[in-house]
DNA sequence: ACACTAACCTGCAAGC
DNA sequence: TGCTTGCAGGTTAGTG
């Protein structure tokens, strides 16, 4: 579910909502998500007041006075925050007490994951590549990073080990904006041609920031209302569709187990 | 070092 | 009304 613009859109709501707040208790409903959620996560967050939230590629992190609480989102999941006396939901997994409110950790698919950090020195984090809407993603990053990759272009944008937060709608959506085929090899694109993938993924996730994320069947914001973003979709999900730029039709494809959106006329 | 696949899960919609 | 199939926002570990 959640690309850059949801997990951004998550960790505003939650900066807003839970800052300084003290954790009251914590309930692990379920620990299986991606990686098992480790028992001593109570032990090392309980009692402790959150000081700031932050985020690093699709991860928020909730920084504590002594360590980190970081979770992903996976492909289902959403946090909401209630009154205390709301009932639990179905795929409720991991709850966090404060005064008077919970914060609910809810993932049907469970491809989510929580962890708690001593410090930032981790490997699922050394391991993701520049942040997309700061400077170092720079104009000539993309082209300096793909002349020894075959790998096609989608791909490439889509690779946390060289860029962060570009999923699998934003891709096929920034691809659409700059008329790149998404099959094209990542080798063969010029450098003007990566400047201008640049600036369209920086300009595609912004929108989709300041619209509060796409919501398509289940992403909510933490107040647990919808994004809008989806209103803005250009090719994501229009198979068959008419192209907004040129009346021809949007067609799917398999890349990398996933679909790409994308307008055959436009891209090449 | 790179490229590609399978795997982790549940839920929903479409087709028969 | 089922049952089966395919697809869904992600990412890592493993293979070649």
């Amino acid at each position: 579910m959640p690309e850059l613009p949801e997990v951004e859109t998550t960790k505003n709501g939650l900066e807003k909502l839970l800052t300084k707040k003290i954790i009251t208790k914590v309930e692990i409903c379920n620990p299986n998500l991606r990686w098992k959620i480790d028992g001593s996560i109570k032990y090392n967050i309980n009692n402790q007041t959150i000081r700031s939230f932050s985020r690093r590629g699709k991860y928020i992190l909730f920084n504590l006075e002594r360590g980190h609480l970081m979770m992903h989102l996976g492909m289902s999941g959403k946090i909401n925050v209630v009154n205390s006396h709301e009932p639990i939901k179905k795929h409720d997994h991991f709850l966090l007490y404060f005064d008077d409110q919970v914060m609910r950790f809810n993932d049907p698919r469970r491809f989510g994951s929580i962890f708690y950090l001593d410090n930032l020195n981790h490997k699922l984090l050394n391991s993701l590549g520049v942040e997309p809407l700061e400077d170092s993603f720079h104009k000539n990053y993309l082209f300096e990073n793909s002349r020894n990759k075959t790998q096609n272009v989608k791909a490439l944008i889509m690779d946390s080990k060289v860029v962060v937060g570009v999923g699998n709608i934003y891709a096929c959506e920034s691809l659409f904006k700059t008329g790149i085929n998404p099959k094209t090899k990542a080798n063969k694109i010029s450098k003007q041609r990566y400047i201008a993938l640049t600036e369209n993924i920086k300009k595609v996730l912004t929108r989709a920031i300041k619209a509060g994320g796409t919501t398509l069947q289940d992403f909510a914001k933490v107040d647990g209302k919808p994004g809008y973003f989806s209103q803005e979709l250009s090719v994501y999900g229009r198979e068959n569709e008419h192209c907004l730029n040129c009346n021809g039709k949007i067609k799917r494809i398999l890349q990398n187990q996933r679909s790409t959106f994308y307008c055959p006329k436009c891209q090449n």
